[in-house]
DNA sequence: GTGGGTGCAAATACTTTGCAACCGA
DNA sequence: TCGGTTGCAAAGTATTTGCACCCAC
């Protein structure tokens, strides 16, 4: 069903998202576009975030305090900072690669894997210092 | 400070936790353990949940939906079910296990990971045949 | 007795949803 | 025009917090 009509407002929270390194929460993409479209609500943001994640145009990243959405949708990991709660990919080229996607253990088959590193990022630990 | 003082509610809270393989959110210990103590309350609950994740005693899982508790908190992996939530553990050996945790890559040090399958559990997929 | 712990309820944080108006095909 | 999309506001879900009372030490 759903014919997927265009909408401006959804071709600018995609593309915002694809120019960050980074991985904003549904709010920081709300209020950074509201710099092109005053009037856009947050529920509106949230609709169509969940809309391009079921559509596999991006990633949403679920943490500690509120999600957060991710372009890059090519296999990488995450390192989430425990302190600011950040979250940056991290590249790192695994010696042995994760296993396998569509493997069993009895608990049901694999659909995705993903690894996540915690830790406390440079900048909290920069700011930690000076107090 | 925090001179920590016994409390029957926070001990009732981890040996409940510590008898299970699966990983309950809070409101599912909350009712639970209202058994043994009618008039516990949630808050109660949640605040002996933090305090134990503090101590290091259990892990918090964070995923969509309600946190979940681990009293298992030796190094293994979870197996997350799209459908209904549930959290398995998964004790593969990785042939090559996770990169050692203390490295920094730029981000921050990192002080622990974790890998998390993703799928739809056996259950779900059996329930989905029928309908 | 003192300070940590508890129950209760109100508050917070984040996300979803109902609805009438709006707009793209 | 038709049906997907939007803005707004209200509702929903999960978790935290203020406070007076209670209990372990």
């Amino acid at each position: 069903m759903a014919a997927l009509k265009y909408s401006r407002q959804r071709e600018a929270i995609k593309s915002y998202l694809c120019g960050r390194e980074d991985h904003p929460t549904a709010d920081m993409i709300y209020t950074s576009i509201r710099g092109d479209f005053p009037n856009i609500s947050l529920g509106t943001v949230y609709r169509n975030l969940s809309l391009l994640v079921e559509l596999g145009e991006i990633r949403k990243i679920t943490t500690d305090g509120a999600d957060r959405f991710d372009a890059r949708i090519t296999p990488h990991s995450h390192f989430i900072c425990r302190n600011c709660g950040c979250v940056m990919d991290v590249m790192v080229p695994l010696n042995d690669p994760v296993p396998q996607v569509n493997q069993s253990w009895g608990h049901g088959e694999v659909e995705e894997c993903r690894m996540e590193f915690y830790g406390i990022c440079e900048q909290c630990k920069q700011s930690a210092k000076c107090s």
